[in-house]
DNA sequence: ATTATCTATAGATCTATAGATAATGC
DNA sequence: ATTATCTATAGATCTATAGATAATGC
């Protein structure tokens, strides 16, 4: 049942793949690695082969899952030049990203998991997290490199605890208004 | 074995108790019914003639954390008349609270779990989170009731994503700018 | 010959329950 | 007599490993 170098590469990168997206939607506590591989189409006795521990596959699934939340809202503020900070906080703060979890920003689902992992974990997230920060305070008005930062920290901050809390709400009307005020609030300058 | 029925009432509130901080510190599934009467001084057994089951003490535990907390900035806006909202964004946001999740905030340390979880255990966790939210809008400067209801809620998600990213950064200097950067947005006027 | 994947399982959990025990409260 | 708690365990997980298998890559 070998499979050539260059598959077994493929098959590593299909295993991070399906756990950033069933880490996101389940916690990391919530699936076991026999259900991450076989979502992956691989049998559970493989895994080690590839990685050390489920938490090193952690790791390297956050990583992954930040790298393409930057490339999201890199395209989002090219397509919205006159207004990139609202348009990612619009894209963000919308139903579809509180309820598609699974493909959307791993600091809202994984961000408690990940504050009581090891360092390796730890690093992978805070690496995620400086990237979209670098991005977003290029992206925010003004001329002072440190206001811009500090204004994309409350930002990104902002958006993080809106969707947080809008799936929280047990009330789809409670959830929508917690989107519509965190939304408005970033719009009015903040 | 048997203990009085007042005695039965308060080891129910101690497992209440315990749970609200074990949880709070190790996440739903970092803590087993074993431990959890272990802590309160039982034996595991006795769990399911107090609780129908493990998710149904995490509503009670997430309440119980979540009236604490309200009763918390209830005495840190009266202590600071002049400005109460930001005498809670400083508490919220310093790094004694950061480093004591089994005491804080149970959005910030469940809140990913209870996204996952039934609806008793949803409902709970919202209707703390109105009832902070109930307060904060008092607090908020103004006259319109609507303005003062969107701004406490901004302003919750600003401390709610701003204590989580400090719990995400590996690097302690980086954690400490999120605070720093989150409370200064949020006395900005924010 | 090497090695990616497979089957099978060890050993340690976990939630929940069954039945015994012993003190309360009628 | 009732019942809160105890001991013990059922049954189902879970992570990780051991050893077999079979196809690749030298």
């Amino acid at each position: 049942m070998k499979v050539s170098r260059e598959q077994a590469a493929l098959n590593r990168e299909r295993i991070v793949e399906t756990a950033a997206k069933l880490f996101r939607e389940k916690g990391f506590d919530g699936i076991g690695v026999a259900d991450l591989m076989k979502g992956a189409g691989l049998t559970h006795g493989g895994f080690y082969g590839h990685f050390a521990s489920k938490e090193l596959l952690l790791a390297e699934a956050t990583g992954k899952a930040l790298e393409k939340s930057v490339m999201k809202w890199r395209k989002l503020a090219d397509s919205a030049p006159a207004r990139p900070v609202a348009a990612i906080a619009e894209s963000y703060l919308s139903a579809a990203h509180r309820d598609g979890p699974g493909r959307g920003c791993a600091v809202s689902t994984l961000g408690t998991d990940v504050a009581r992992a090891g360092p390796e974990v730890r690093k992978a997230m805070s690496d995620g997290v400086q990237a979209q920060l670098k991005l977003l305070a290029e992206l925010e008005p003004g001329a002072d490199a440190a206001a811009k930062r500090q204004q994309a920290i409350a930002d990104y901050a902002s958006m993080v605890g809106g969707l947080l809390l809008s799936r929280v709400m047990a009330d789809p009307a409670q959830s929508e208004e917690v989107l519509a005020a965190v939304v408005a609030a970033l719009e009015r300058g903040r």
